[in-house]
DNA sequence: TCTACTCGGACAACTTGTGTCCGAGTACCG
DNA sequence: CGGTACTCGGACACAAGTTGTCCGAGTAGA
């Protein structure tokens, strides 16, 4: 029950993307982050496909945020780069041995099944109530209000 | 993010093992599951590990809770399974690349790590407000006031 | 039209989870 | 009291998912 690594580095590319006017390339998002540019392409990729970001081929291309930080959850985000599949897969051990249950009075999902699902409904939940945009207020509160703008403007800036 | 199949399984013993007073034998719990018995061993090891069950070894030994049922909750079996870490781990991204913050303006842990643990705490919470007397209570609610005790007597019998 | 720069998916290496096995230890039975 | 059969426990292979990397397709700008 370990999350995928790249979501720490998609929701900090989320962050410093809000806002940004003109695409940025994956590589100088990696370059700030210091990770490597590769995976980190692929995490974009993933965030691609889900619909958050929007890809700008071409010289000056890169990636964008394709709707305000704000309608942005962090749960698009984990579920963009991580799957979202549930965490818990019931097989239905109670059809199964020989005292198996008939498959007719398995209307209902297992009991355990169903805790299972609430849990993981709860992780849920406490992901979506949260924005990219109420993340970057929570950076500015902790890092002072300059330092955001600081950071988009290093990302902003032509190449080196 | 997936959860290891034999948390499943683990649960489903607990629940067979609910009000059990004499020790089962891990072969006999797999052959009534249908599962792996070598594999449901390692589960059932974890499961002693964390003192949720108590190993009796020799003949008629086997399996046994060390507390009720209602004293023990989903989340025991869940991290004495899957382990008790974070899902969460932060790398703390923001004191590396060119523009890292300071180490002295970190005492306060990353925005990011600070909304996914948040839900971290919420699965968790979810998980431990339901017991295992709770579960075994919703199957004799959903298969009937007979089916845990036929369950219970097979366990119970002798060697075929 | 050409060039340079971008993303996108296909391709390996590795850590983690899955599955299995045999040895150490103990209660029962003769 | 000794032997035996049964139990758990940890050490040992196998497979899958994740991590990491690469090169080709496509496009904006000069």
């Amino acid at each position: 029950m370990k999350l995928s690594g790249g979501v720490e580095w998609a929701l900090h590319c989320c962050v410093v993307l809000a806002g940004m006017q003109r695409p940025v390339p994956a590589a100088r998002l990696a370059e700030f982050h210091d990770v490597s540019a590769s995976y980190l392409a692929k995490q974009l990729q993933g965030l691609s496909r889900a619909g958050l970001v929007r890809s700008v081929q071409g010289q000056s291309g890169g990636y964008l945020l394709t709707r305000a930080a704000s309608e942005i959850t962090v749960l698009d985000v984990v579920e963009a780069v991580d799957g979202d599949g549930r965490t818990f897969v019931c097989t239905e051990v109670r059809q199964r041995g020989p005292l198996a249950a008939e498959p007719a009075s398995c209307t209902a999902p297992c009991p355990i099944a169903r805790v299972m699902w609430n849990a993981d409904r709860a992780w849920r939940e406490a992901l979506r109530a949260v924005s990219i945009a109420d993340v970057a207020e929570d950076v500015t509160r902790a890092s002072g209000t300059e330092a955001l703008p600081r950071v988009r403007a290093w990302l902003g800036a032509v190449a080196r």
